[in-house]
RNA sequence: GCUCUCAUCGUCUAGCCCGGUCUAGGACAUCGCCCUCUCACGGCGGAAACGCGGGUUCAAAUCCCGCUGGGAGUACCA
């Protein structure tokens, strides 16, 4: 086995045959910040050898969901989606790289380590059958390792690697000794033809053309990794350093499927995940600091990439936790600046047409994300929470009394609270100024008989903010609007 | 079936490599209390785990073996 390539360079390598999933943005993430924390360089390769299953757009969705996290590459396709590609071990696409795989293929073929298997899948699928009724693992028979290669322009054939039999054993990097048995494994197809390489075929032509140091992918390539290691000895190639990360599962402990919470992770930024939370929550599955770190939850990229330790991986599958990351997603949103919170949600808060009958200033509209920010868990809830600011919900009279207060009593207190209000100028609709303001109010009638009654009436809600806040971003014409509003409904 | 692999609160995990400091720590969720005009936020507190059985040892969550249970792979997909 040869040495592994030195310099530290690492891949993340999907396969555009759908969105990019939470699983997939995780090993993205492991890669990255391994390559990031050990100053090497994270290649970005698309596996796009399947043209059936492969699509453009995916290859978009992947790119683009790989620059919102954050993730950035040294190396791989253009950012922007089109075709270009930056690096110098490219083509980074390998539907690009037929050419190469061809050349490697022949020399296989030709030195008699490859052969053409003329096999149908009836035949297959017979052998497959008594294997495993004998309960034998069900390898390819070997039918074809010394049939009549010279006719295959004729029969429909494809290629196969004659595997040497023999023990394989690696070092994960998470693990430690992994041992397989080729005979477990057989002959297995690495090319439909010439032009047309499989998986574990192309994988590792390009991992050492790619001068790739260390593979960290998930953990249902472990089987994957002996059929690589022994084509690698088959055409002289490096063996590189391989970690396997644990799975992602869902709640009933299966891998995570696209119909369970797997789906597209930009999903996740149209519901209002911050990027930064995401990438907090996702380190974290599998993986945790070490030492005075280790009670810390709260982590910045940039602190994971000082902190980050591929041998801390946990070894078993960790469950997605979608309330975690609701938690996580609200205490990013409470660290943000408000400035950044409030370019965040702009977006939501001026998604549609919604009916305003009341129109704010871009300071006014800080102001109000201010205000319900600690409420928030999504970004998009910045829409329900501050809907009330834009148009006054249509409430029940008795909404506006106070536990054991009357109907006419809270009325009379709306009166004295509108006297107050139309006394004072613009300036003074201050949460500062308005608190002393009302303390003669409070006194005499207590804090909830007051207080209760005008939130209710500036928000129409049975939760919100203070009244003294809502006032503040509403101004006096609005909050005597409101207040007439109430004065008539509760008379 | 076969191959590989994993195993600490419901969940994510610290501790395990280098046995004693572990009456097993933190976080999410949950329950209670406090803050409070309300809802959130926040603060405080509670309940909650070393899968089982052997062994090694003065001593095991930590080391070894077995069992059980889970997961993944088993394609002319990746």
């Amino acid at each position: 086995m040869q040495q592994f390539h030195p310099e530290i360079r690492v891949r993340f390598a999907p396969s555009p045959t759908g969105p990019m999933t939470l699983g997939n943005a995780r090993t993205a993430l492991f890669n990255w910040l391994f390559a990031k924390h050990m100053n090497g360089s994270f290649v970005l390769r698309i596996e796009d050898t399947d043209v059936a299953r492969s699509h453009k757009d995916h290859e978009r969705d992947l790119i683009s969901a790989l620059s919102w996290i954050g993730i950035t590459w040294d190396e791989g396709p253009s950012v922007d989606g089109s075709e270009g590609e930056h690096g110098s071990f490219g083509p980074y696409r390998q539907s690009a790289r037929t050419p190469i795989y061809e050349e490697y293929l022949r020399d296989l073929l030709k030195r008699g380590l490859a052969y053409r298997c003329f096999c149908t899948k009836e035949q297959l699928e017979a052998d497959a059958a008594s294997a495993v009724s004998r309960g034998i693992p069900h390898i390819y028979s070997g039918r074809c390792r010394h049939a009549d290669q010279s006719d295959h322009v004729q029969r429909p054939s494809v290629i196969r690697f004659a595997m040497p039999l023999r023990r394989i054993v690696f070092t994960d990097y998470i693990r430690g000794e992994v041992v397989f048995d080729t005979a477990t494994i057989g002959d297995i197809v690495i090319a439909k033809d010439e032009r047309t390489p499989l998986y574990n075929f192309a994988v590792v032509v390009d991992d050492e053309r790619m001068r790739i140091s260390h593979v960290i992918r998930g953990e249902d390539h472990i089987a994957n990794t002996p059929k690589q290691i022994a084509l690698q000895e088959a055409l002289g190639f490096a063996t590189p350093i391989y970690a396997h990360l644990p799975l992602i599962l869902a709640s009933d402990r299966t891998k995570l499927s696209k119909r369970t919470a797997d789906i597209s992770i930009l999903n996740y930024q149209q519901r209002g995940y911050l990027p930064e939370a995401i990438m907090n929550f996702l380190a974290f599955l599998g993986w945790h600091p070490h030492g005075v770190e280790s009670e810390k939850e709260l982590f910045t990229p940039l602190e994971l990439m000082r902190s980050f330790d591929l041998s801390r991986v946990q070894k078993a599958g960790a469950v997605f936790n979608p309330e975690k990351l609701d938690w996580l997603n609200g205490q990013h949103i409470k660290a943000l600046p408000i400035a950044e919170l409030y370019q965040y949600c702009l977006p939501f808060l001026l998604s549609d047409n919604r009916q305003h009958s009341h129109s704010f200033s871009s300071q006014q509209l800080m102001g109000i994300v201010r205000l319900v920010r600690d409420r928030l868990t999504v970004l998009s809830d910045v829409r329900s929470e501050t809907e009330f600011f834009f148009q006054l919900p249509s409430y029940e009279k008795e909404l506006l009394v106070w536990k054991t207060d009357s109907i006419e009593h809270t009325h009379a207190i709306l009166r004295r609270v509108r006297e107050l209000f139309s006394s004072i100028s613009e300036d003074e609709c201050t949460a500062h100024f308005l608190s002393p303001a009302f303390e003669p109010l409070i006194s005499e009638h207590g804090k909830g008989s007051v207080l209760w009654p005008v939130r209710v009436a500036l928000s129409g809600l049975r939760g919100s903010p203070g009244p003294f806040e809502i006032a503040e971003v509403l101004g006096v014409a609005e909050v005597i609007r409101r207040l007439d509003h109430a004065l008539t409904l509760s008379s």
